[in-house]
DNA sequence: CGACTACTTGATGAATTTCAAGCCATGTGG
DNA sequence: CCACATGGCTTGAAATTCATCAAGTAGTCG
């Protein structure tokens, strides 16, 4: 293991399983495009909103993955949080003020845009429209403060392990996995590290150490959870309590679309 | 410095600073508790809800210090946030589930209650309020965001810089200050350790060199910023954007005080 | 083919933890 | 008033985790 021969191996088996389905689904949002008047597609790399300028807008992505992340005036990078299919960007507390974070697509995107002065609008007279914001900005919130503990007091390994339990759940209760025990994973080793606050290369043998004990492969674009169980245990999770934000689609967004 | 005759000085003036202003004063939070019908005493130690437990309750913090931590099974802790007056508390994306972290009152603290089934009510027709909710969420997802880069990617004296000069601003902001240089400031070693992935002896000897740089003092109760240029300079930071989540007060919470 | 990115591995070093001891102020019971 | 325990802080020495530096392997893209 680790060596070419694993290697060739592993990526013809992601092959196989990528071309068995080759398109993204996202059958709920689906609808909420329809809604959903004015779209944008954000490429790769391409970044949504950047730390320090001003943002007009809200966005709920529709497809792709996007990450949020500061950066340190020496380059340090800190990834706050990865964004989904169903996840709402850009709220912040005060209207006129400062992005304080930087939104950039990992993969091809796609969003759909709220102008911020349709917004207050469509909380006037409209709990649910509310709530749903409300509920999908404390369920970032939870999100962060599990991505803390996992920065701040479990190691390497109890924190790479609670990651991908946490994206790789939260994937499969959208019905985006592959199969049962794989999902598409377009991180880098690097991201995986700037968002724990390791290097790419520990992140590397922490993950080599993983796959020895045949609790999960990634890489390839793909991550498939070999032992669940195992995993959560050395998470430290208890997997049902997983959390996961999204601002739920349906006819609701048609009075947000722009 | 370090010196039992240095502990027994700066004890003196923080004795003499404290008696100066007997009682914390929130001008702002007067308003809300005298719309507030029922609110509730925390002494120091005890918990306002438990990680696991179900809580029907929103809270309005109206006076002294809460922590919201994770703890992992072998005792390691996490401090997700330090709740202020003016914070609010409780949140959750969906109303019948279990609390992921604990709150728990860091001084003798006061709150006010909101019970959840009263929220939905206020919330229709209310957008103000609505708004209010999200900013304040927002806000503190914002603070968890700097605190997953203090974290994540600041070395321990620059986290502790960052750590300090946020709590300082934002008791600043709402006018809780001593005088301008310094405020009550209830946490221990342990605390600030807890709060940024560090052992309370790696905090003593982190702050002992900022101490030596005569940048700040803490201990006994109070914070005193000595050098503020040189403290953000540390910490990495344009003091400006510094944010505190607050949920104003005012006749708004008439509607919701239970 | 060269340049590039992601990943891998080894050797070395630094930041931080762990363990251990002691200090000082506070509080408590005899 | 003393003996004793406790909590928060301090300091030193050793151990560990993780970062840094360096080099090399594939694969991809022009």
């Amino acid at each position: 293991m680790g060596s070419p021969v694993y290697q060739t191996a592993v990526q013809d088996h992601a092959d196989a399983i990528i071309h068995a389905f080759p398109r993204e689904t996202n059958p709920g949002l689906e609808l909420a495009k329809r809604f959903t008047k004015r779209c944008e597609t954000v490429p790769a790399g391409m970044e949504l909103y950047a730390e320090g300028e001003q943002c007009g807008n809200l966005y709920i992505v529709t497809s792709g993955w996007i990450i949020l992340h500061q950066i340190l005036e020496d380059g340090r990078r800190q990834i706050l949080d990865f964004a989904l299919p169903g996840t709402l960007l850009g709220l912040q507390p005060d209207a006129g003020n400062e992005m304080p974070h930087t939104a950039e697509a990992l993969t091809d995107a796609e969003v759909a845009v709220i102008p911020l002065n349709r917004l207050v609008e469509s909380l006037r007279g409209n709990a649910d429209i509310a709530w749903r914001f409300i509920a999908a900005t404390a369920g970032a919130l939870n999100v962060a403060y599990d991505s803390l503990t996992d920065v701040g007091r479990r190691t390497a390994r109890e924190a790479v392990a609670h990651l991908l339990l946490r994206l790789f759940t939260r994937v499969q209760a959208q019905g985006g996995g592959l199969d049962d025990a794989t999902i598409r994973f377009p991180l880098t080793q690097e991201h995986i590290g700037d968002a724990l606050g390791l290097t790419a290369v520990h992140v590397c043998r922490t993950l080599k150490s993983l796959r020895e004990d045949r609790i999960m492969q990634a890489g390839f674009g793909i991550l498939t959870v070999l032992d669940p169980e195992e995993l959560a245990e050395i998470a430290g999770a208890n997997i049902g309590s997983i959390p996961y934000p999204v601002i739920a689609d349906g006819p609701h967004l048609a009075h947000m679309a722009a």
